[in-house]
DNA sequence: CGCTAAATTGACACCTCTCAATGTCCGTGG
DNA sequence: CCACGGACATTGAGAGGTGTCAATTTAGCG
């Protein structure tokens, strides 16, 4: 594979960096906080589509933070299938299951050419202990992710087949509003398998219900570009007043 | 409802407590951590069956240790039912996800009469900062429940009815190891309802699986009380070798 | 332009949910 | 001590959503 030239971001520094509150919330760091980030990010790595971040058992060596492009996480399971727990992009910071026994949980792998910041665990620790704030803003991540999960565990569990891939859009709506891109104009970086895989429904179903969205004049698909043309609509599909099977087009 | 009295636990001090390793993992606390722990941490607290410990919305102000009992924690979703993500038993803390925005994010409600050591937030933040090895035990936690919430998720995405209950029996046996206790007699605290809720399957799933297991001899069912007669059988079914329905005992 | 992976669409089966009835346990009060 | 009531648990019958299997079309990329 010929390796692309990833799209230089001239973001040599965090705090010129357009992620900042994303990857660190909170109130802003401080001059001195960030220097001393600063100082241990290498900012110049580059994966290509399809590369391995890191492996579930690898030694944890540093946490990264996605500065353009996206990762899939996932675990495999003891018959060596993939279990993708989440889908991450760019002002993310990944590998954060890896603390508890200093070694990786989940792998990590690029979806398209991805760029990355490399940040060394071991003089983060350091660096947490000299800056109290720059410490809670990592608890605060890790909590979030906690939160996280626990929202997809719940969407999972309790909606149905239409609401998951509802909520799977809009919350990729809602990453793109954060980020200052268009919160209707989506494209998937991930196959429909891989959806498929991480809210749990097979691959026709996604494409089926892919296809009862577009009938229902919902969101246009074209491909791996989704546009959510009614996003109050997309929003009751979340909420369980599903477009029925497009028998019942006239309801009564 | 007569308030009953908890059980003593003549725990005053986290170096005596019996759940020191789980609560706090890593090689054993400096003293001077440990007692600077024990100087923010109230350990006096219990909770009558039912009793609701956090609501999500609640300004973050304790975690809270386990130190005997059990707590249901679960979130509300919008039409209002509980989806429940966990149960936390003795040696656990709970409430990290609150960190993020300062809000508690799920509810904690006490399924049995319950004891709990209370951490002041603003205390420990404080503590933690001039306590690096104690931040560091705080860190490993969330990276743990981050991957229990990672591994829930495989579970119920991937498995069967038979594997999630045998997943969820599996876990509370290992619980009660890494706690002395018997591996194979498991005292359910939570309703067949609340099972079923945590692992995404019908109250009348859980009581069919547990007949089933039961006529297949896997373990025997006495109200609350399971006891599991064959931990490898109880494996083979966690890794899909389910029981089939009992028909076909006679297996060609 | 052709090859391969990805996506779509249809038919069918089955696991699990829902609804319903019955049985059991335990706390409460007579 | 026993009877009662309500929550919890068990069991059965039926329905429906989603997975699986299979065939075809489309898209991506060398």
């Amino acid at each position: 594979m010929t390796v692309k030239t990833l799209p230089d971001q001239k973001c040599q520094s965090c705090d010129k960096c357009p992620y900042c509150e994303i990857c660190l919330p909170g109130k802003s760091p401080t001059s001195s906080d960030l220097s001393a980030l600063n100082n241990i990010i290498d900012k110049r790595r580059g994966l290509n589509k399809g590369e391995i971040l890191y492996k579930a058992g690898d030694p944890l060596l540093r946490l990264y933070a996605i500065k353009s492009g996206s990762l899939k996480i996932y675990s495999l399971s003891q018959a060596g299938d993939e279990q993708i727990t989440g889908f991450s992009i760019s002002g993310e910071i990944v590998g954060f299951d890896a603390i508890f026994e200093k070694k990786h949980k989940s792998f990590a792998q690029a979806l398209e050419n991805t760029s990355i910041c490399e940040i060394d665990y071991a003089q983060l620790s350091r660096a947490l202990y000299r800056h109290q704030e720059m410490n809670m803003r990592f608890m605060r991540l890790m909590s979030q992710e906690i939160s996280v999960k626990k929202e997809l565990l719940m969407m999972i569990s309790r909606e149905t087949a239409p609401q998951r891939l509802a909520s799977f859009l809009l919350h990729l709506s809602e990453a793109q509003t954060r980020r200052n891109l268009s919160p209707d104009v989506i494209k998937l970086t991930m196959t429909r398998y891989e959806i498929g895989n991480c809210i749990s429904l097979s691959v026709e179903t996604i494409s089926r219900l892919f296809s009862r969205l577009h009938d229902a004049g919902i969101i246009t698909v074209k491909g791996r570009y989704i546009t959510i043309l009614d996003q109050v609509l997309l929003r009751d599909v979340k909420n369980g007043n599903l477009c029925q099977a497009a028998k019942s087009e006239n309801h009564p």
